[in-house]
DNA sequence: CAGAAATACTCAGTGCCCTGATTAATTGCT
DNA sequence: AGCAATTAATCAGGGCACTGAGTATTTCTG
């Protein structure tokens, strides 16, 4: 007699967001990329040839969880992998041609999936919803690690 | 040069949101209980006898993810299975001593964990939030069998 | 220059999440 | 009663996500 709403609890709700766009992404834009490794394609054709760590950070995804993902993507040939001639920790990460190319085919997909995941939003409510999300994810992952405020100068 | 703001992609948002969902989850109600276990527990303390499906039915996970979420709460002993006498096929699930004393302990954090998770948001806005949020998911969840609407009328 | 510290990545272990196939029990229909 | 359809659960298989420990390479420092 003690039970909590579940509606009232944002993670909850995150989680079934989560769940349902994974079912969307699935039905319209592919059984085969998933939503995580798009991000990975499109990080790479933003700034070619970055190195693992540094994909997971824009992407937000950890160091184990990235790694897996590219294996993925190399396997099936979307993705290539190269020591860093000046840096021989590193791997360096290029597009194939076909990489390339399932990027350019989903992205059309994805715009389209996005259209029909907001559509029960007004426009007004969608850029709330987007801006409302965004501030809550950004202040979360900021108590992570309580160093510098989104922007700071590199090197 | 065709690359995607991924700011404007709410499925990577909802995945960032329950990254950090995640994050302050570990570090403020629990390292034990997972929320998704969190969840079960709490749909036995509302509606205890449940089966399997229901539960999952309740919280939202499909019947594999409960069957293993539920294997685990069995393994702490915050819950045991018993047959149906009705209904053979059934699992009906309860409670243990220690499974009522976990879900109070935690119900408290939870609160807290939440409060925390939205202070960057004004009242007026969290209430926004949760209904933007879940009007998204239900939309979604109901594209996903064409299915009776919310608030179908049981037995 | 040599040893210490930092960095990029890998690996093992745990947990969540889904689909499709299978098994066991019940219900419905002749 | 007997067989078909339905239903609850399991299992196999693939993918995402995190932590902690280990390896290799580079950089920092005395």
């Amino acid at each position: 007699m003690a039970a909590v709403d579940l509606a009232t609890h944002p993670g909850h709700l995150a989680r079934r967001l989560q769940q349902a766009h994974h079912l969307l992404w699935n039905t319209m834009v592919s059984e085969e990329i998933t939503s995580p490794q798009f991000a990975v394609l499109n990080a790479l054709v933003a700034e070619p040839g970055l190195d693992q760590r540094t994909v997971g950070e824009r992407v937000g995804l950890d160091r184990s969880t990235v790694a897996e993902v590219i294996g993925r993507l190399i396997r099936r040939e979307l993705l290539d992998k190269v020591r860093d001639p000046q840096d021989g920790r590193r791997y360096l990460l290029r597009l194939t041609d076909e990489g390339r190319n399932t990027h350019r085919r989903l992205t059309v997909r994805t715009a389209r999936m996005n259209q029909v995941f907001l559509a029960p939003l007004s426009t007004e409510e969608q850029s709330l919803f987007f801006d409302l999300t965004q501030r809550v994810a950004d202040a979360a992952e900021s108590l992570r690690d309580p160093g510098q405020p989104p922007g700071a100068p590199r090197s």
